[in-house]
DNA sequence: CGACGGCTTGAGGTAAGTCAATCCACGTGG
DNA sequence: CCACGTGGATTGACTTACCTCAAGCCGTCG
């Protein structure tokens, strides 16, 4: 059984079994748990140790000095929270667990190393990067030109995709263990608005949240309201796995 | 004479003489210039070659099938255009010239050899896509959590220490050869909007716009209005430089 | 049972969008 | 040298998406 961050990377590149073995290492040297609410890491924080996430639901967070608080972003497992780590003297934004929340810890020191290896790593470091980097100018997008409706959708759609490529998404419903309130400062949208947003997704009968378990009704559907295109995920190799793991993830772009 | 591009990566790291000529060299050996309104490169693109601004302005954008554009970034003298090209399939995005545009071309395995090679130079193309990454972080707080005002007032002040950096800006003043309508979709508002807040802007005696050139009259009431933290910009050794390049950026910061 | 956090609903209020006219700077051709 | 056309800036009147404030609801947990 392999570790999220391997099986994420592995959409990018193929590992030698020794590889594998050296990062499924990694994911168990040592680890930690964050309650709801904590934070893993913080703004101005220069921890000697990268953080992947193992399990849970965190999210990178800006808050304003008067309070105003902004998602940039949500962590699933296999997602690195702090690549800044080994190059940049601080962290400009903090991370914070939404729910329980189960990371690995790297060493710096050793990222850098696996960058200079001359194997795949580095390569998929980089994929990773450059694909978060995708993640956030669709962010943009969503923020300055879709509407509080078919940004919720966007935001929505996204999360499956990810989770299916993950393979925690059983057919189109994933565990989503969320408050409205997260999700409107994710949206840029008041809590208010989110609900009433989530409404109205619910009385077109698009998703249903039952729990804190989201299922996508129509993906079909869901899909053309939020003007969704997958091509910022660069999950070009998503079609080609033979594991069984995520084939069904093609079915979505 | 240096290249934009390696004074942009000395904020980051110590070139020897011989890698500085090395890159000065790359500026140097292939060059394309782009008309107002062309595309640098499309969505959708896999060109083998990256591109380095040299001069003029550019940004990336999308543009929804609708036809709503958002420009996610404004790209100047010494910025990457595409750190992908050499990772991933295709461009998830475009990059379009605002003003002639000049650019250095540098094949895409050139590029990846940098990566492998001993210096500095991978960790100083990590450096610029973290920061990259820091400015799209940035932008997703503006137009999530600040109304057009501050968003407006924001934007405004980070091309000023952009071009403080790479030694554009002459005391308070630089030039910014873009039209509302940009601005607009830069900002994620109408034309008609963005004109409004910058008449608010020149009201309050924040900035003054003559022709295409920027002055910024009121640096420190501006950067209040925009609620401004350059921590995302990273620009850690600015302050240290002895060469008079950008020792007054810090002031800003 | 009561308290608490999160969800839901309603009634206004306001920032920003829409539409459309006017103005202004410029470049071009007669 | 002027008439004209064009793209961008400006202005005003009206509409609307989203916010604010506030109350009520509902499930969970001590």
């Amino acid at each position: 059984m392999h570790n999220p961050w391997t099986m994420k990377m592995e959409q990018f590149a193929r590992f030698s079994p020794e590889q594998r073995q050296t990062l499924d290492a990694l994911m168990t040297e040592r680890r930690r748990q964050n309650e709801p609410g904590d934070d893993i890491i913080r703004e101005g924080d220069h921890s000697p140790d990268c953080h992947v996430v193992l399990s849970g639901l965190a999210c990178r967070y800006k808050i304003l000095p008067d309070g105003r608080r902004q998602i940039m972003a949500f962590l699933i497992p296999g997602d690195l929270c702090d690549a800044e780590i080994f190059i940049l003297k601080e962290m400009d934004h903090s991370v914070g667990a939404l729910t329980l929340t189960k990371t690995a810890l790297i060493a710096g020191s050793r990222m850098k190393e696996l960058l200079r290896e001359p194997s795949c790593m580095a390569e998929a470091l980089w994929w990773g990067t450059l694909t978060d980097l995708g993640v956030l100018r669709e962010r943009i997008v969503d923020h300055g030109r879709r509407n509080a409706y078919e940004r919720m959708a966007h935001i929505i759609y996204e999360m499956l995709v990810r989770y299916r490529v993950i393979g925690a998404a059983k057919d189109d419903a994933f565990e989503f263990p969320i408050t409205q309130s997260d999700l409107g400062d994710a949206t840029g949208m008041t809590p208010v608005h989110a609900n009433r947003m989530l409404q109205k997704l619910r009385k077109e009968g698009l998703i249903s949240l039952k729990g804190k378990v989201l299922t996508v009704l129509d993906p079909k559907r869901l899909k053309q309201v939020a003007g969704f295109n997958a091509n910022y995920l660069h999950l070009d190799r998503a079609h080609d796995r033979q594991d069984g793991l995520d084939q069904r993830a093609g079915d979505l772009i």
